[in-house]
DNA sequence: TACCCATCAACTAAG
DNA sequence: TTGATGGGTA
């Protein structure tokens, strides 16, 4: 099996005599190594694959890697494997040893949104500016392991002073509603590990040996938590690339590539310079935009896959036109190439950027699939039943009970969840607990009550249906109990009722399914869910579809064609970024973008575009300007009528469409 | 308490 | 242009 691999890719999967750090540029094969090295593992070195773990950013690339390792592995012997996330593996460490950090093992998962309103509630006041920024700096404190009480000491200014006070309140809120944040899945573990070394012990002993992905990417909380658990011998393999870095705004550090030479003075580094992947055309495109940042270490990428076809830069007149003009090329091109919808990527900046080629796309019946963006644990409807489960599984967690108490409407209202919060909050107990307490009880009215004693009672009694009966059966009856589709059909359009209500169901087969495979009950599923996405991996997709993808959701793949839109000033770079003087990051960001692409690559831009509602006139963006002007082919919207030149468009498309015949099925 | 309608802000990235 | 929020009323 190492046969097929070039000398360095065999050194790093062999290597074992200390810590290795793989540099892989672009496409040069990175996950490769670490599933082979897996494999290596296991089946030559004698380890069980109980004790490997790698560890990846996105759930998409763990699932990706861990259908590649059990290929590898025949049988059984991947069973055992753990292949997560930081975070999934944090929330595992945290249930596991929830005790010891005065947790119960059942604790809460919170989202953004949630903390958000908690803040709220703290500052008291609805300023999102002010809200946002609080929000980042308690983020930002946790991304690199600062406590309450250090944040107070070494805020210097009277805002950063005042958020310190805010931290110190929220994390307190947090305990008490017995929940974590996402940023406590790593920052907990870490903590844990420091105050409790018989358990750091109990994990060094279970996981013998780590593989870490994207090493460009961890912050300095993820960071510790490899070191501790690779202990001084150091068993770890960590692959980057620091041209890759685009995580900067969450904490990540490319400092922490260089930290690792440091801490471990017996480093022994690889590099990865051969591309697999792209057109000499393309991979030159991107060393020379990279080649404007300063650089970590020196590589230099190259490739044998030819010269390749020129990279297209056009300007559009709008994005309408943008949009328009990139599916007209795409299909134009499908056409010609006879290469199917899922060679095809178009990746943007921001989620929001979608929406336009989503119509469009719908318009010309293609097929596609959009990864990354909202969630959909983010769609209320799901968040509405989570809230219910989050409850039952935990009752502390008031959030959910807020939530699920007044959806659907069910004669509980403000006034009685405001009283019921008082009392509770005086009483330093859950809302769910004060609901029975009698003091309580008599501040109220006798109808209030008893609707708040209908809905505690029955999350009673899901709680102990939900330990023991399947999941998919208690989950049905729930909803029949709580008259969800009712309410959808009552509060919504039917259209968007209709909608929901699939996405309800879609839900609810899929909690049953997974009930069933992996025999857990309720109440074990309701544990993993705010980490889990089943969007991925889902059997009635469309397999053969347009890829629609943030720059940073595609990090890590790879596509045949790819469509970079919206290259201006202010979105690629982002204005944010350019005021921020973060002008690198962004750069790496379009590297990323570039060496996305196999074979073509097509750059684009709007002269003009809707921003807020009004027009606004757009300037392409400089690392256009960036490109080997040998590789470019400039394309533009001539100044001729656009009237005349959108009809030209259309009759071309009409005549694609003759071309290819029948229409594609869509699944969206 | 719940529904309806008007007004206003949003558009950086992900677990 | 959408989606969230809030006030006023039945």
């Amino acid at each position: 099996m190492l046969n097929s691999m070039n000398p360095q890719q065999r050194e790093a999967v062999k290597y074992l005599d200390g810590p290795l750090l793989v540099l892989a540029g672009a496409g040069s094969g990175k996950t490769r190594v670490i599933t082979q090295k897996i494999a290596y593992l296991v089946e030559k070195c004698g380890y069980s694959p109980k004790e490997i773990a790698a560890i990846t950013f996105t759930n998409k690339a763990a699932r990706e890697m861990q259908e590649r390792v059990g290929h590898l592995l025949q049988g059984n012997h991947s069973k055992g494997l753990t292949i997560a996330t930081f975070h999934s593996l944090g929330l595992q460490m945290l249930r596991q040893e929830a005790e010891l950090l005065g947790y119960k093992p059942q604790f809460s998962i919170l989202d953004s949104s949630d903390s958000f309103k908690i803040l709220s509630d703290i500052l008291a006041t609805t300023d999102k500016q002010l809200l946002r920024k609080t929000q980042w700096q308690i983020s930002s404190w946790k991304n690199a392991f600062v406590n309450p009480d250090q944040a107070a000491a070494t805020a210097d200014e009277e805002i950063a002073h005042a958020a310190a006070k805010v931290y110190q309140i929220y994390q307190q809120t947090l305990k008490a509603y017995q929940a974590v944040d996402f940023d406590d899945l790593i920052k907990l573990p870490v903590e844990l590990f420091e105050q409790h070394p018989e358990a750091l012990r109990r994990w060094q002993h279970k996981l013998k040996y780590l593989l870490i992905d994207e090493y460009q990417d961890t912050n300095a909380c993820q960071y510790r938590l490899v070191k501790m658990l690779t202990g001084i011998e150091g068993r770890f393999t960590a692959v980057g690339d620091d041209d890759q870095a685009i995580y900067g705004w969450r904490g990540a550090d490319v400092e922490n590539l260089r930290q690792l030479t440091q801490d471990f003075s017996r480093l022994k580094v690889i590099k990865l310079e051969q591309n697999y992947r792209s057109t000499v055309r393309i991979l030159r495109a991107a060393n020379q935009v990279i080649a404007n940042n300063p650089k970590l270490f020196e590589k230099k990428l190259w490739s044998e896959l030819g010269t390749g076809d020129l990279i297209q830069v056009s300007a559009a007149k709008d994005e309408d036109h943008e949009a328009e003009s990139v599916v007209m090329k795409l299909l134009a091109h499908k056409f010609e190439h006879r290469t199917k919808f899922l060679d095809y990527a178009i990746l943007y900046r921001g989620n929001h950027q979608a929406r336009i080629f989503e119509q469009q796309l719908r318009q010309q019946k293609i097929p596609y699939t959009i990864s990354g963006g909202q969630s959909f644990f983010d769609k209320a409807e799901i968040k509405d039943l989570v809230s219910y489960l989050r409850l039952i599984a935990n009752e502390d967690d008031d959030p959910a009970f807020i939530r699920a108490a007044t959806t659907p409407k069910k004669g509980i209202g403000n006034t009685t969840l405001e009283r019921l919060g008082e009392y509770a909050s005086q009483k330093k107990m859950s809302l769910f607990e004060a609901a029975f307490e009698g003091d309580f009880q008599r501040e109220i009215g006798n109808r209030q009550l008893e609707d708040l004693l209908t809905f505690c009672q029955f999350i009673n009694r899901m709680q102990e249906r939900a330990e023991k009966d399947p999941a998919g059966e208690v989950l049905n009856d729930m909803l029949t109990a709580i008259n969800y589709e009712a309410f959808l059909y009552d509060t919504e359009e039917p259209r968007s009722a209709e909608n929901k209500w699939k996405s309800v169901m879609d839900f609810v087969a899929w909690l049953t399914r997974k009930g069933d495979e992996d025999e857990k009950n309720l109440l074990a599923l309701t544990q993993m869910i705010s980490l889990m996405s089943m969007l991925e991996g889902r059997e009635d997709a469309e397999p053969d579809a347009v890829k629609l993808s943030t720059l940073h959701a595609s990090k890590g793949l790879e596509y045949g064609h790819v469509f970079l839109i919206g290259c201006e000033e202010g979105i690629l770079p982002h204005r944010e970024s350019v005021d921020d003087g973060k002008i690198e990051e962004e750069r790496r960001l379009m590297y990323v973008g570039i060496t996305r692409a196999q074979k073509s690559l097509n750059i684009s831009w709007c002269r003009r575009r809707k921003r807020a509602g009004e027009h606004e006139s757009c300037e392409p963006s400089r690392f256009i300007a960036e490109l080997p002007a040998d590789d470019v082919r400039h394309s533009g919207q001539p100044q001729s009528d656009p009237v005349a030149n959108k009809e030209n468009a259309r009759q071309r498309l009409a005549q694609i469409r003759a071309m290819l015949g029948s229409s594609p099925k869509t699944d969206n």
